[in-house]
DNA sequence: TCGTCCATCTTACTCGGAGTAGGTTACCCC
DNA sequence: GGGGTAACCTACTCCGAGTAAGATGGACGA
């Protein structure tokens, strides 16, 4: 067979498997339960290797949700490109995320369970995205909605990103909410609130 | 001095002792960079003492997020008993929130920062943590809400965690929004929603 | 006052996994 | 084909979680 011994493979694609296999195990056993042997082993590559590549454990796991999140960087911004209004905006970009989190399952557990270590590079990396997010949400009220206080805008743009992110962990453990179904729970509480639903 | 040798303490005493030593030091170091020695050498006791005591290092951190929920299950729930109603309700709640993360910095980062081990009893005790307020929340709805679909006002509670929790953790980043104001900004979005300050 | 018992505590290890030093081999290009 | 380098490996060190087995302070009965 032509993939008899796996070897001598040019550095972009061996960083592509690893980070692939990478983003598999920790999700499945976890950041701390991984050991960065058995990642080598199923790479099909000695463990200075992944040393080499990504510098420590944590460099790699790095490498993991930096790729998850230029994944759904994309996907969202490209969402809401030619939204008629903000309502519109908010629906579009709140759909393309769960979606995405339903596709991309193990990048998702990724970035809402890992971040294992206080204070370090992953930590803050996983806050990036998240900041990413809110950042994107903040853009696109300040375009639409009357300006004044800003830290209160902020505030909203936080509370968006976090309601969705909990709604979404909710969602794994509910398969029979759609991605659809899901949004549609969030645009209900969100552009509408609770009081209209107040007995 | 009376404490010149701190030596042979009751079970109980102790156990809070160490509890105390190790919400300081996981918040401070990181549950992973945080070592069972340091822990011991602070106590001032040797470390086979606090396996004797939670058998493992992820045994110590359960009993650290054990006792920071149960105080905020206390608090909670004090701060909504006889609330006039539901929006009255959810305000006192969402204050009473605000001010334990405030008052007990370290106890709160050990929530939301430590979910170091996914799929290990640490992590379900986190997430423990959550379904308690989620419940709370769900039951406050159910008691003055218009009920009819189950998953809708499940989801909504589900949501309105995930978005205090966020707005939480911004409020770290910004001293100057105290617990009242960061209670007012989560009631406009929560119950009168966005729409009301669409352009 | 003194011995006995046991909960509390200690020293001195093992073991597994992160990270590394230094040498080896396949492939490209002339 | 032969040199050069990028990809790769073997064989370690080191640190921290977890443990086995023994030492000791002090409460309490005689």
């Amino acid at each position: 067979m032509t993939t008899a011994k796996r070897k001598r493979m040019p550095r972009a694609d061996r960083m592509r498997q690893m980070i692939e296999v990478a983003e598999q195990v920790f999700s499945e056993r976890g950041y701390a339960a991984a050991s960065m042997d058995e990642i080598a082993e199923l790479v099909g590559v000695s463990k200075p290797m992944l040393y080499e590549y990504f510098n420590s454990k944590e460099g790699l796991l790095l490498a993991c949700i930096r790729e998850s999140r230029a994944v759904l960087r994309e996907v969202t911004e490209q969402a809401t490109v030619g939204a008629a209004d903000a309502e519109d905006a908010l629906r579009r970009g709140l759909l393309a995320f769960f979606v995405f989190i339903r596709e991309r399952r193990q990048a998702w557990s990724l970035l809402r369970h890992e971040m294992a270590l206080i204070g370090t590079p992953a930590a803050d990396e996983v806050e990036e995205t998240r900041r990413q997010q809110t950042d994107l949400i903040a853009a696109l009220m300040s375009g639409h909605f009357d300006s004044g206080d800003d830290l209160r805008a902020e505030a909203a743009a936080e509370f968006v990103v976090g309601a969705c992110e909990r709604l979404a962990i909710w969602c794994e453990r509910h398969d029979e909410v759609s991605p659809e179904a899901a949004t549609e729970y969030a645009m209900d509480v969100l552009w509408s609130g609770l009081a209209h639903r107040a007995r």
